[in-house]
DNA sequence: ACCTGAACACCGTTCAAGT
DNA sequence: ACCTGAACACCGTTCAAGT
């Protein structure tokens, strides 16, 4: 055979397939070159190994995570665009929880990707921040603050095998952080 | 050879040894055998494979760092008390990376003591809310939102590699969760 | 009861060889 | 340039065998 068989977006695609049907645990080069029915040394043109790999599946996750945040920002503001937001977080985390583990990565030589992916999600919370009237370095603080404790909470009630049932508790941290992080409004 | 080489304390201080010198990653039963001077299927006669080890790891770690998070909420109460445990809570991170990364982990057929565990952790919140005026519910609401919040803020401050540099932020979140979560103290 | 040692399956990685 | 296929190291797991 010549032609080539593989790319970059199909194995991204593959990649974040077996992720959401298996979990972020499953991805392997042997899974992810068996269902593009190539051997695994194939992936290495296209990917620095095992890590290279998750480093992919990390920044996509990342993007797909900012993109649905940002929706839920769109036509709101001020405290109710925080609890829209940080339910479409939480809707994400369920709905794809292989991808949300994927998220938080040891760096690896970051080729900037996946920093600029991170910095794009804080800077739809800091808008928000912003737009209530927080100076702007404050906002970004805010922000900082706001998405490390809803990524926390949601990062505890998966590990914690509940799953559900912690809506009441989920919605008094979001007012909590609303209240104590942009006082005044 | 007979009598028996190994035991469930030894085992699990060896591991934590491991972990605390290369992280959680490292924590594999062929390193921690070797280090024992055993085989790695000797192991198995005190736990369940991997995943009854990085379990006994998981419930040692999220002991020790309720040991230091309680301590540090002695003699102290309030916003005082909240800050003080929060970095606590920092320091513990900072200094075992591979504890507090074990520490989040699937529930693996627990028996409960990981549950216990953190159930401890969180009681020592609780205390703290509960010495601060909040009903015998909201209490544990806020220490969940707490705890969530915190651990999220280190995941991420590890995660992203930049390590520290982030006093400011953590301790304006901090402040905001004390406020918001205690409104009225 | 506890450990050894061989055996097996599986995975990541490298590399020479083909097209 | 891209993929195949063999090769190697390593790890988790099982199991018969020793003590």
């Amino acid at each position: 055979m010549a032609g080539q068989k593989l790319s970059l977006s199909g194995l991204t695609s593959t990649s974040l397939a077996l992720v959401d049907a298996e979990g972020f645990d499953a991805l392997s080069l042997s899974a992810v070159a068996g269902r593009l029915e190539v051997g695994p040394s194939a992936l290495y043109t296209h990917v620095d190994g095992l890590a290279g790999l998750r480093y992919l599946v990390a920044v996509a996750s990342t993007r797909s995570l900012t993109d649905r945040v940002r929706d839920a920002a769109i036509g709101v503001s001020g405290h109710k665009a925080l609890k829209s937001m940080g339910h479409a977080y939480r809707g994400f985390a369920h709905e794809h929880p292989g991808r949300f583990a994927s998220t938080l990565l040891p760096p690896h030589g970051d080729d900037g990707q996946l920093s600029d992916a991170n910095e794009s999600l804080l800077g739809v919370f800091t808008i928000v921040y912003g737009a209530m009237g927080l100076a702007p370095d404050a906002d970004r603080m805010a922000a900082r603050s706001c998405r490390s404790a809803i990524h926390g909470f949601l990062t505890l009630e998966h590990t914690t095998g509940t799953g559900a049932g912690h809506d009441a508790e989920y919605a008094h941290m979001l007012d909590a952080l609303a209240r104590g992080l942009a006082p005044g409004l």
